[in-house]
DNA sequence: CCTAGAATGTTATACCGTACCGAATATGCC
DNA sequence: GGCATATTCGGTACGGTATAACATTCTAGG
């Protein structure tokens, strides 16, 4: 049990169920910013929703289409703005590599993180491990850099693509 | 000496001799590309030298730009044509987090690549650390996730910068 | 209420990258 | 050399990503 909470996040399983994650994600995120003083706006709300609906990374601009369903004379910079917001306080990442986003599954605290992206489905699990940071942490130092922030993912394919 | 070889370009040092390494990466790049039967064309090697001009990332409009002082009517496929083949055979990097593209020190043989961004000036640092590698391969290996390729980037400031 | 600050609407534009097609150039074969 | 073929390059047009700047609306606190 040594780093037995590294893994935030595993592949989805089979028979996992959307819904009841979607569900749990917004009240985090609610109680979340309820106790941080902020405000989980509808719009922030309706963002963080549809990034957790589709349980993958997801574009800006399909993000900007999913919301003209729901709302009208949506432009970019609305959903640019929800983004910041989600992604300042941890509720999502961003997925440098493909220019997406997804939500954090362990947003009530700061951690590392550690993305492994499938190339074949583009599933995501998320790590937050300590150990992975403290060896990047320790080489880096070792030039006489100090580290702020890292982006870490990893390409490849997940167990179920593997089959 | 066990992981002495994993800082391939540490952060330049005050008195660096910026023109004895852009000589050199396009001699290494010349003899990498006659030894693989590739043409090292004078558009790649343009390209090639005005990365490592700049010895900082460097962005594909900027490359457009000052090739455009040395040729006519070049366009944003040229540059990225050129880019992808330098990318292709390792010899430059892309760096996700800027979106801009940087010279490998070691080219001549396959590499995991870390980089160690100074968010003040910019400096870039490129290790090619196997401890690291092996570290996220294991613990991906631990979720089933068997790893093709990695972006690892640090963001943080540099010895000189630090002062 | 009223007001200051936060959040959102709106327009326009900058920046990053690629699909596509045709011209030029190099390479291998006779 | 002359020819066919493949690679490289020039150039147009466009799509995807993101932000600047300013107007408007909303919200919380006095």
């Amino acid at each position: 049990m040594a780093d037995d909470s590294a893994v935030v996040a595993d592949f989805p399983a089979a028979g996992h169920d959307h819904a009841r994650c979607l569900a749990g994600a917004l009240a985090t995120a609610e109680a979340l910013c309820r106790h941080r003083g902020l405000r989980l706006t509808e719009l922030r709300r309706q963002v963080l929703e549809l990034i957790w609906a589709e349980h993958r990374p997801i574009k800006a601009y399909e993000l900007l289409e999913r919301l003209r369903e729901r709302r009208s004379g949506v432009a970019p910079p609305t959903v640019y703005r929800a983004l910041d917001f989600l992604l300042q306080e941890g509720l999502i990442h961003r997925v440098e590599s493909m220019s997406a986003y997804i939500g954090c599954s362990a947003p009530e605290r700061r951690h590392p993180v550690q993305l492994l992206v499938c190339r074949r489905c583009a599933a995501v699990a998320e790590l937050a491990d300590g150990e992975i940071e403290a060896l990047l942490r320790r080489k880096a130092q070792g030039l006489g850099f100090e580290v702020d922030s890292a982006t870490i993912e990893l390409e490849g394919v997940c167990p179920q693509c593997r089959g």
